[in-house]
DNA sequence: CGATGAATTGACCGATGTCAAGTGGCGTGG
DNA sequence: CCACGCCACTTGACATCGGTCAATTCATCG
């Protein structure tokens, strides 16, 4: 599935790049690997943060529960992309859980392991607080999104984000090449699967998506683009 | 208007706590003071991130505009609290404004300064990474109320988590003791200024808050509670 | 080929945003 | 010291987006 070779995936992931080779290669003997398959969990929202992990194969989501039942997605992560990071620090819990999507392997590290390596090599906390800052800027902009926009919007945000982080081309358009239901999109857009469903049958008639079961082929990112951020006046 | 000695506040805030009395007297002695009267920035959305700044007196908001126009108010800042921390990554830009309520006074640093410091003392930058991830947890749960509360709910939460951070006891009740509009409120809540007045307005029929210009006191916090969060089932 | 779960579509309605008009209190200037 | 005007706030009327529920269709897998 995934064609680089995982050394140099971890040199360019935002969290171990710009690290000594040597701290690298310390860090690499030092950690588990695991992998799972579809649906189950990495991490579990309430449990006690032990463990800071790296996705090196597949796609997993980033989920919240209310105690209302409502579910949300923040975000989907892809290989190099790391989760769990609150673990360095001591005594917390997971504030959400980690779901596959696929087939996915991940490396992990006792969070204490990670801390360790932080103060040897400060470079290692600084990427650390760069990556929390960004998923701070991204929930900022997410909230400012459901406050603001209509539904429309937001789909189209989520479809063309995701042609950016999961997209394959095929003849048609670009693939989602993940197998997100209708619900799955709606916890991304903010909104319910009835809405995204009204809005996917909109599009294709307006030729602009094909839509199937847990597919979606973009066929006008243009179109889309242009829907999610109209131009100003 | 602040009592507690500026040394002590240091001390305590989340973002100093832990470190060594050294490092924070050389920190201390490297600050820079900045004063400013109500209604003016410390920092604006979109200029370059260079300072970080840690108030010491005073009160002020945090605010983002959409290219639309419409504004959120994430959280309001008192004495001890930090801001603008991104600043100790380079390069990057503010995503948020901080504008005084009242008269406030914050020290500040260049961002390269605390940077060194977090080099030289893990515990900092320890710190920041927490003060970073509780941040997000709030931003996460603001996100969920906006999706599935009611507006009530969320003005209740929003007066709740004020008579918190900024009540002081009254005869009737406990004051919120600063001078907040009801469009203050509503970017707060997540909502329109109108419908906080009427919200307002239905709770002090009930006898449960007073509210006058720019200022509301809370009678029955129990009763804002039970809107706030229902109990289950 | 049947069963299971995903997706579609229609009907309904309620919460809340929008707009417009009016009220009231506070500060400023005459 | 009073009056005027501004600005925060209130209240009403209205429209609408989109959530909820129910019924149905569709596709995929065993």
């Amino acid at each position: 599935m995934n064609t680089k070779p995982t050394a140099q995936l971890l040199q360019e992931s935002k969290l171990l790049r710009t690290l000594p080779h040597n701290a690298l290669q310390q860090l690499i003997a030092r950690a588990q690997t695991r992998a799972l398959a579809r649906d189950q969990f990495f991490l579990r929202q309430g449990s006690p943060a032990v463990a800071v992990y790296l996705l090196i194969d597949g796609h997993a989501k980033v989920t919240q529960v209310t105690p209302d039942g409502h579910q949300v997605l923040f975000r989907i992560i892809g290989p190099g992309q790391e989760f769990g990071l609150l673990a360095v620090l001591s005594d917390l819990v997971y504030p959400l859980s980690v779901q596959t999507l696929d087939h996915a392997t991940a490396l992990l590290w006792h969070g204490e392991v990670l801390a360790q390596f932080m103060e040897r090599y400060p470079a290692l906390a600084f990427n650390a607080l760069r990556i929390l800052a960004e998923h701070n800027q991204e929930l900022q902009q997410q909230y400012q999104a459901l406050l603001t926009e209509k539904v429309q919007q937001r789909v189209a945000q989520v479809l063309v984000r995701l042609t950016e982080q999961v997209g394959r081309p095929v003849n048609t358009g670009i693939l989602i090449d993940l197998p997100l239901s209708r619900e799955e999109l709606a916890e991304m857009a903010g909104t319910t699967l009835y809405s995204v469903s009204r809005t996917l049958s909109d599009w294709e008639d307006r030729g602009w998506v094909e839509s199937g079961r847990e597919r979606v082929v973009v066929r006008s990112v243009d179109a889309l683009q242009r829907i999610a951020w109209p131009l100003p006046e």
